[in-house]
DNA sequence: TAGTGGTCTAGACCACTGA
DNA sequence: CAGTGGTCTAGACCACTAT
């Protein structure tokens, strides 16, 4: 049996993703290691080497050194949200955009606040909340406190025009943040600015931002009744 | 200035991102190209072509042949959400998994699912809800469609012991598939399999699944009030 | 200890695309 | 047309770990 030889790594990973689809190398099974796999492409162990190793990140492969690869045997799914600012979420899906502040205060944060921005109760941080609206109509609630101590240069901005969010991208480098997400029943307030009828389900992403000196902010985004998060998962 | 030498790809990486987190590279400016980095890090082009690579690929550089490499002015931020088996996202938090099936059946599915499933109005299709529990109390429910045209050998399998995802995974390659992350009211009657108050807001994940030959399966996830999704976002 | 994957190197050719 | 990133190659050494 003559294989053609295939020497591009996406060309290898079709073909290794094909023998596990097709079961010849079945879950739980080793398969061949990069050397002989590259003899029998014809092609350098490097470019094997580049198409397992995205298959190992996907989940769909496991390495270890000495006993080789194997197809994993429950490969985890992972779905990969993109987190948008509100404002390329509305006018990337054809709307037009809109930004109004409610409210900004610089008080003393409730305790469980404090504790998500790692400062000390009773200390002082901004408080910032504003309506995102996609045509006229309303479309998120952004309720935000930004710790102060990291990020004292947000005492002197009036966020009227602009979004927190979009400002703090530009001014303050961020390392990793946690995402939460969960459904909560809308506040008689939130009701109110988002024009939902009283006790809607909402959709909530909890958001906390840190950067090289610690917490930067802490941000819940409630959004209007029906609104999905919809991202394709790999296989 | 004695750089002193980066022959890794992951030092390459922590000082260009050291670089664009001081502010060094600014965001929207060009960076030195490869060739050039490679020469003052004092290592093969190869090397630094996978350091960006991945920066790349994480959104916090824009790559253009024959213009070169930027730093992203709006990175988009991205959150890996690990969509694991019921089953293993109970026993991993230390829990007791559990599951019951409450029915199965062959039947033509309403308008809206036969949508999903990409087979014809009135087609038969099986249809599946079970229970899963953590520590003997409920935790999610399970409303599933399976294809029986792409999937006919599911007919014979009753998933009395087994949840119907566990023997999918086992049993049929999938390619792809979609999530749909949304909040909704507890119906009356998951409320009652939940054990939870009427009308609670919970979250739901939905997921269509295809294969080689077509849709494979569409499962809606109701989680017991209270559920959260915790992702890490990478910065 | 030996076999596996992880990585680096130096060089090469190619594909794309802006000037 | 020329400069950039994208990729492949052949070879090498190393880190880890099952035996």
């Amino acid at each position: 049996m003559n294989t053609p030889e295939i020497n591009t790594w996406q060309g290898v990973q079709d073909e290794v993703l094909r023998r596990i689809r097709q079961r010849l190398w079945k879950p739980g099974a080793s398969i061949p290691n990069e050397a002989d796999l590259a003899v029998e492409f014809g092609c350098a162990r490097t470019t094997v080497n580049r198409a397992l190793r995205e298959l190992a990140e996907r989940g769909i492969l496991e390495r270890k050194r000495r006993s080789g690869t194997r197809v994993a045997l429950h490969p985890v799914a992972r779905a990969v949200l993109t987190i948008p600012t509100v404002r390329s979420e509305v006018e990337d899906s054809g709307g037009q955009y809109g930004y109004r502040l409610i409210t900004r205060a610089v008080m003393a944060p409730p305790p469980a606040i404090a504790d998500a921005l790692d400062v000390a109760q009773g200390a002082q941080a901004l408080h910032i909340v504003a309506l995102h609206r996609a045509d006229d109509a309303p479309y998120a609630i952004e309720d935000r406190w930004i710790n102060l101590t990291t990020v004292p240069q947000a005492r002197d901005v009036d966020f009227a025009a602009r979004s927190a969010n979009e400002w703090l991208l530009e001014t303050v480098p961020y390392e990793r943040a946690i995402l939460d997400i969960s459904a909560a029943t809308a506040a008689a307030q939130d009701c109110d600015h988002l024009g939902a009828p009283n006790q809607a389900p909402v959709l909530r992403m909890a958001r906390t931002t840190w950067g090289a000196q610690g917490v930067i902010t802490h941000v819940v985004l409630t959004h209007r009744p029906g609104h999905h998060i919809i991202s394709p998962i790999a296989g």
